[in-house]
RNA sequence: GGCCAGGUAGCUCAGUUGGUACGAGCAUCCGACUGAAAAUCGGAGGGUCGGCGGUUCGACCCCGCCCCUGGCCA
């Protein structure tokens, strides 16, 4: 008997390139079950705007870590792992493959390689975000540069939320913090990692349309539809969201002609934005077999391949 | 036809009493990334300053003519 240590297909590319589409193709096919690995969709009520896959769509598929937070919960990547890496142990204790798909690169990461999150503390790090907006980010960066040279070095000064954790984490634990992903070779799980990519104009276009669909299906009501939303400490951040919710303000003052086409032009210019972002994460990790997301036997080829890494399948 | 405003980075616009464009935002490209990651942040490329001529040691900034755009008046 081959070690029982579950293999998990993941599938990973950016944004609009067809990833949760193809997961629930193999997940028929192998059969297999899908682990979400998209930070927006563990939200509740959050379905347009993060494209989740309808019921019917998912053909059967069951998907897992999806719609698990309602939008009021701050989202926490280690929570997430938690959650993921049970999933996985379910599925595969079912005797069926964890498919992990999603476009949050440190999400899979946390699930795929072997990823320790030192813990946190709400208060000290209201404290700390207290004392960064007193004394600025320079002399926030001081203080990094003074209990940790080689985390002030590697952080740059601006980005005051990572420096913020870096102390955080220095406090808590006693020890420096190390900003550094785990090189190639870390894995917690044995994985056949899989990348969609798709050429920069037809990715562009794919993002435009997408968002076209989103407003077409009603992404605005369902922002309405979600008062908890507004204030709320991540799912307010999340791209169309922010956007929207901002657009509908100004309270009680009437929305101007015409705001819902800049919106979604807004909408647009960020995602494509967020895609760069996703292509930079994953690019990086040569680990990753990439297939053209518009291959016409894409199914098939990336079949193929897990055959050839021997991802057991139904025949 | 006359008057006014304007023609500066791919786009929207700053700017200089004449001395090498401090440009900014957006866009583009690249990168970082360990408890908010659809977040947060760093870097790069890119301009014959509408055209021609003149004044000047020197003009994107002054003068003349021309072209283009928007508005107003006929």
């Amino acid at each position: 008997m081959a070690a029982r240590e579950p293999t998990v297909v993941a599938i990973v590319g950016a944004t609009a390139t067809g990833k949760s589409d193809l997961a629930v193709r193999l997940g028929m096919r192998l059969p297999g079950e899908v682990v979400n690995a998209d930070s927006m969709q563990l939200y509740r009520g959050m379905d347009i705007g993060t494209a989740k896959l309808p019921l019917p769509a998912r053909r059967g598929v069951a998907h897992h870590v999806i719609d698990v937070w309602p939008v009021t919960t701050e989202a926490s990547v280690a929570e997430y792992q938690r959650l993921a890496r049970a999933a996985i142990a379910d599925v595969a204790g079912r005797g069926r493959t964890p498919i992990l798909v999603g476009g949050s690169g440190l999400y899979v990461t946390a699930v795929l390689d072997d990823l320790r999150f030192p813990p946190t503390d709400p208060g000290l790090r209201a404290e700390l975000e207290a004392v960064a907006q007193r004394v600025g980010p320079h002399e926030l960066h001081q203080r990094l540069a003074v209990a940790d040279p080689t985390a002030a070095s590697l952080i740059d000064v601006g980005n005051v939320r990572r420096v913020v954790r870096a102390l955080e984490v220095i406090e808590l634990t006693g020890r420096p913090f190390v900003a550094a992903l785990p090189q190639p070779g870390s894995r917690a799980v044995t994985a056949v990692h899989i990348g969609l990519r798709l050429d920069r104009a037809a990715l562009d276009d794919a993002i435009g349309r997408r968002v076209d669909a989103m407003f077409a299906a009603g992404v605005v009501s369902e922002v309405e539809s979600l008062p908890q939303l507004r204030g709320s400490p991540t799912a307010a951040r999340a791209l169309g969201y922010a956007q929207i919710l901002a657009a509908l303000d100004p309270v009680g003052a009437p929305l101007p002609a015409g705001v819902w086409t800049s919106v979604a032009a807004e909408i647009t210019r960020a995602t494509r934005r967020f895609a760069r972002r996703q292509e930079t994460w994953f690019r990086r990790d040569q680990r990753i077999t990439w297939f053209d997301a518009d291959a016409a036997n894409l199914e098939d080829l990336v079949v193929a391949h897990l055959r050839e890494r021997n991802v057991a399948m139904a025949s």
